[in-house]
DNA sequence: CATTTAAACTGAATCGGACTCACTATACGA
DNA sequence: TCGTATAGTGAGTCCGATTCAGTTTAAATG
C-alpha cells in the first residue's frame, strides 16, 4: 500500500472520484447555462476534459447525470443550512434563519432549482437529497415542540408546505421582476406563522378561561345581585 | 358567403380550428401520458389523425406545441375559477372558493400542470395565460380592499405567493403521499392569512382585551360584591 | 523489470426522433 | 371546368444521445 500524499489524487479511488466530480462540474456548468434540452454530452464532456463515452461510465445517461448534479446541489444545500443556524437560538429564530438562507440560495441558484423540475420524479436517489434539505424543517419544529416553544399540535407538514411554498414562489416572482434578495419576505413569513399558529400566543390561548368560564362567572354575579329578577 | 350549418365544421376557419384543437387535445393526452420527452411527435400526429408534418403547420416546435397545450390549460382553470368564486360573496369567502377550486384542479390534473414547468420562461404567451389566472386572487384583494373588508396596506403580491405557493407545495406532498384532496389544508391555510394580516381582526386582537382581562375583572366585581363567600 | 490482466478510457458508428420540404390533394373563385 | 392558393403529406435530413469494439493505463505477479 503506497504512502498517500495528501494533495494530487494518488490511489485509483481518488483518481475516479476527482474525475466524476470534475464531471459533475462541467455538468452543473452546462446545463446551468443552456438548460438541459440545450445542454450537449458533447460539450460537458469536452468541458471535463473528458471522452463522451466516458461520462457514460460515471452515469446510466443524461437524466441520470442531470440528478447527479441536482442532488449534489441539494446536499451542499443541506449541509450550509445547517451551518447556517444557531444550535442554541429558539425555534423562531432557527426558521428565520433557515428562511433567510433558503431564501438567499435558491435566488442564488436559481437555475439549478429550475433543473430539479427536470429531473424525473421517479426512484432516483436525487429526491432523497431533497427529502434531507426539507427534514431540516422538521427537526427545528420538533425541538421547539420538545422545549414547550411550540404546542403539541403543530400541523408540521402543513406548515412546512406553507414555508417552502411561499418562499420558492416568492423566489421566482422576484426573478420574474428582475428584483433581488428582499428581507420583507421573511419577515413577513415568518409573523404569518407565528402569529397565527405558533410561539405562545397559542399557548396563552389554551390556558385562557373559555368563555364558560367567564358564563359561569357572570351569572354567578347575576345572581347575586338580583336573586328574584326574571330574564 | 355560404350558410352556416351550426355542427358540422363548415367554413374554412371552422375546419383550421377543429383541426388544431384535435392536434391540441392529442398532445395533451400523449404528454400527460408519456411526460415531454417520452411524448413522440409520431404518436400525436396519428392519436389526431393527422401526418407527422401538419402539426408543424400548426406550431413551429415540440416546445411551441406544449406551450400551446398548457396555456389552453391555464385558460381553462381561469374561466373555471371565475364561476367557482360567488361575486357578492366576502373577499375571505371567495378567496376559499378560490384555493378550493385550485386545489381540487391541480391535484386533478397535477401532470398537466408539471408541463407548465417544462415550457420555457420566455416569452411565450404561455405564461401570459398563468399571469392571468393569478391575477384572479389579485381582483379579489382589492375588491376587499376597496371595500373595506381588508385593510388598506395589505402586500397583495407578497400573499399571492403565501397562497400560491402553500396549494402548490401540499398539492405536491398530497401526491407524493397519494393522498387526495383535503379539506384542512384550505382551511388552515385561510386561517393563517385572515388571522395574521388581513380582515381587520389583527388591529382588533391587538387592541382587545383578552379573556384574562375580563375574568380578573369580574372576579374583582365579584369579589366587592361578597368579599367572605368562597369559591 | 517484463508480463499479464482487469479496469478505464476513447471516439467512430449506430439509432431514434424532431424537423424539413418537394410534392399532392383540396377547395374556392372565375 | 380550370387555375390557383391553401392545406396536408410522409419520406428524407439532421442532430445529438447512446453504444461498443478497440486502445491505453496501471495494479499485480513473477
Amino acid at each position: 500500500m503506497p504512502a498517500s500524499q495528501p494533495d494530487a489524487p494518488n490511489t485509483s479511488r481518488q483518481r475516479l472520484e476527482a474525475r466524476e466530480s470534475s464531471i459533475l462540474d462541467a455538468a452543473e456548468q452546462v446545463f446551468t447555462r443552456a438548460g438541459f434540452d440545450g445542454a450537449k454530452i458533447a460539450t460537458i464532456a469536452q468541458t471535463a476534459a473528458v471522452a463522451e463515452g466516458t461520462v457514460y461510465l460515471y452515469y446510466r445517461n443524461k437524466q441520470d447525470l442531470l440528478a447527479g448534479v441536482v442532488g449534489r446541489f441539494w446536499a451542499r444545500l443541506t449541509l450550509g443550512a445547517e451551518e447556517a443556524i444557531t444550535p442554541k437560538a429558539s425555534a423562531a429564530m432557527q426558521l428565520k434563519q433557515l428562511a433567510r438562507y433558503h431564501l438567499h440560495s435558491i435566488l442564488e441558484q436559481f437555475e439549478v432549482v429550475s433543473l430539479t423540475y427536470r429531473a424525473r420524479p421517479q426512484q432516483e436517489r436525487d429526491l432523497d437529497q431533497v427529502r434531507d434539505y426539507v427534514r431540516i424543517f422538521d427537526r427545528i419544529m420538533l425541538r421547539g415542540i420538545d422545549r414547550q416553544e411550540l404546542p403539541d399540535g403543530v400541523p408540521i407538514s402543513q406548515l412546512r408546505d406553507v414555508f417552502f411554498g411561499t418562499l420558492e414562489f416568492s423566489a421566482r416572482t422576484l426573478k420574474l421582476r428582475n428584483q433581488s434578495y428582499d428581507q420583507s419576505i421573511v419577515t413577513n413569513l415568518l409573523a404569518l406563522m407565528s402569529q397565527s399558529v405558533m410561539l405562545d400566543k397559542v399557548a396563552a390561548v389554551a390556558t385562557e378561561p373559555s368563555n364558560h368560564d367567564l358564563m359561569r362567572t357572570l351569572e354567578s354575579i347575576r345572581d347575586q345581585l338580583n336573586p328574584a329578577k326574571p330574564d
